[in-house]
RNA sequence: GAGGACGUAGCUCAGUGGUAGAGCAACGGUCUUUUAAACCGUGGGCCGAGGGUUCGAGCCCCUCCGUCCUCACCA
């Protein structure tokens, strides 16, 4: 237990004693404290505002005291003396670090030259039972920060900003393609079948169907069948689930953007990919050359477009030299032998190529085997008309020209799905059956881009609650 | 899954085998323009958990739990 839990107590029961509740009701009149604060000028000193925030700081001289006041747009000093306040000065004793307070006071400046705002009034509006991490240090230890990340919130302002950014880029992402006519949808979360990628999925159980459903892992195959039934431009953002290791790119439940677009094709989705990202760069970031850790990434388009082959040529590897590739490969630790040819293509270009990337580039025409979904190369069909688009070494987004011909579909399904029927989504083919009209489509990892776009080198510094273990209760109070 | 590092007061951290510490936070006091306010005083610990070695363990050994890093896994 602790001490400063039961004092935070017992100044509560006080409180209440003094005839005013120590969890308040409805405060209004409050305007937001950045605005008011950057205000200040001949207009507004000495005039009255009301603003509401919680306590960050709090130096006493007895009979009067000066507090830190926060909300989410900003700080504003606090000057209270006991003449100004009167009757609440009784009540404004038991105010501490870390309540919620309603401060009513004339703007003006301290002979030090700091704006603040002059107590004529003060509403304690909640009491904090629990003390708030240390003023200059913070909040440091990383386990604390993602477990209590509303502590983290606030003792971090840097954090507060890069969710509050991370929210701005989902509703510009909106407003982007909303004024480009796609049309966003819901679609289930929990599916029979596992499809749109190759993952490891998380099982659930419906208990009056006695059925498992699998959490999706991918949005692509509800939105193809809208693409069937005449969704025409249409996308989701949507949280997807891979049960798979975590790292500091990986969280086993991340955001995606999935997006289509009958009658386009990839270089459609190469000219949205591009224009959504230097969108939201210019909103967010404040610009398209990016401080990333200690690189520093340019955006501006055009992205260079190369092909998988010729980035791996690039880098003085011959595709067609398989033994050279596969020494290449076992030198640098990792077993090559149960692996196909393009598999093996893919290893080097994920070893050698990926992590050199930091400017945007668009990788092309990888190998068809990759991408079941994806329609070939028209005239070369070993070939899969896809890109990837590669930001400071991490996969942003992944695109393809769709496959539309349900014949191919099914035979590309079925050899995925090695003679288990079960795997293989014949609802979706019945769908393709009907009629995909050709398409792009598109996938955006938005955490991954918000780590770009906030300079963050962590996916969980994205996240606002990453993924876990539960902590061992014993370590609580 | 493998290797490494870490886990001590609410928070940030000292403490390498001999009486558990500091700063901030808290509480009491002085103080009506401070900026990490200052000063005086007080309280606060299953040292992640369990076992072992030892006369004696926060410290050494083992197991477990958790976090981070690197690697592995990851269309």
């Amino acid at each position: 237990m602790s001490s400063e839990f039961d004092e935070r107590v017992r100044r509560a029961g006080q409180i209440g004693a003094l005839g005013s509740s120590p969890w308040g009701n409805r405060f209004d009149g409050a305007q937001p404290i950045g605005p008011v604060a950057s205000s200040f000028g001949v207009e507004t000193e000495g005039k009255s505002f009301t603003v509401a925030g919680r306590v960050t700081a709090h130096r006493s001289f007895g009979k009067a005291v000066f507090l830190d006041v926060r909300d989410r747009t900003g700080k504003v000093q606090v000057y209270a003396r006991q003449d100004a306040l009167r009757s609440s000065w009784e009540l404004f004793k038991h105010v501490g670090i870390a309540d919620w307070i309603g401060v009513t006071g004339t703007l003006g400046k301290t002979r030090t030259g700091e704006i603040t705002l002059f107590a004529t009034e003060i509403a304690l509006l909640t009491k904090a039972l629990r003390p708030l991490p240390e003023k200059w240090h913070g909040l440091q230890d990383p386990e604390l920060r993602h477990r209590r990340r509303y502590l983290d919130l606030i003792a971090n302002p840097k954090v507060l900003e890069t969710f509050q950014k991370r929210s701005r880029m989902l509703s510009e992402m909106r407003r982007f393609l909303d004024a480009r006519g796609y049309l966003e949808v819901e679609t289930p979360v929990m599916h029979s079948i596992a499809g749109g990628a190759a993952a490891r999925p998380f099982v659930t159980h419906h208990n009056a169907l006695d059925r498992d459903f699998f959490l999706r892992i991918a949005l692509e195959i509800p939105l193809k069948k809208l693409l069937v039934g005449g969704f025409e431009k249409v996308y989701e953002i949507g949280r997807v689930f891979r049960n798979e290791g975590i790292d500091t790119r990986h969280n086993p439940e991340f955001t995606m953007l999935e997006l289509y677009h009958a009658l386009g094709d990839l270089r459609t989705m190469m000219e949205l990919c591009e224009g959504l990202v230097v969108h939201l760069a210019k909103e967010i970031a404040g610009g398209l050359t990016l401080p990333y850790g200690e690189k520093v990434i340019d955006l501006a388009p055009p992205w260079p477009r190369k092909e998988f082959y010729d980035l791996l040529r690039e880098h003085g590897f011959d595709p067609a030299d398989q033994e050279q590739l596969r020494t290449e490969l076992r030198k640098r630790g990792i077993d090559p032998a149960k692996m196909d040819a393009w598999e093996v293509l893919d290893e080097i270009f994920g070893e050698v190529v990926q992590p050199q990337i930091v400017n945007p580039v668009f990788v092309t025409a990888q190998p068809i085997e990759m991408t079941p979904l994806c329609r070939r190369i028209d005239g070369r069909p070993a070939h899969a008309d896809r890109f990837e688009a590669y930001v400071a070494g991490m996969e942003i987004s992944n695109a393809y020209t769709e496959l539309n011909d349900p014949i191919e579909q099914r035979a590309r399904l079925e050899e995925q799905a090695a003679g288990d029927a079960s795997k293989t989504d014949h609802d979706f083919l019945r769908a393709m059956e009907h009629g995909m009209p050709p398409a792009g489509g598109i996938g955006v990892g938005i955490d991954r881009l918000a780590m770009i776009l906030t300079n963050n080198p962590s996916i969980r510094e994205v996240i606002l609650f990453p993924l876990l273990r539960e902590a061992d209760s014993g370590a609580e109070e």
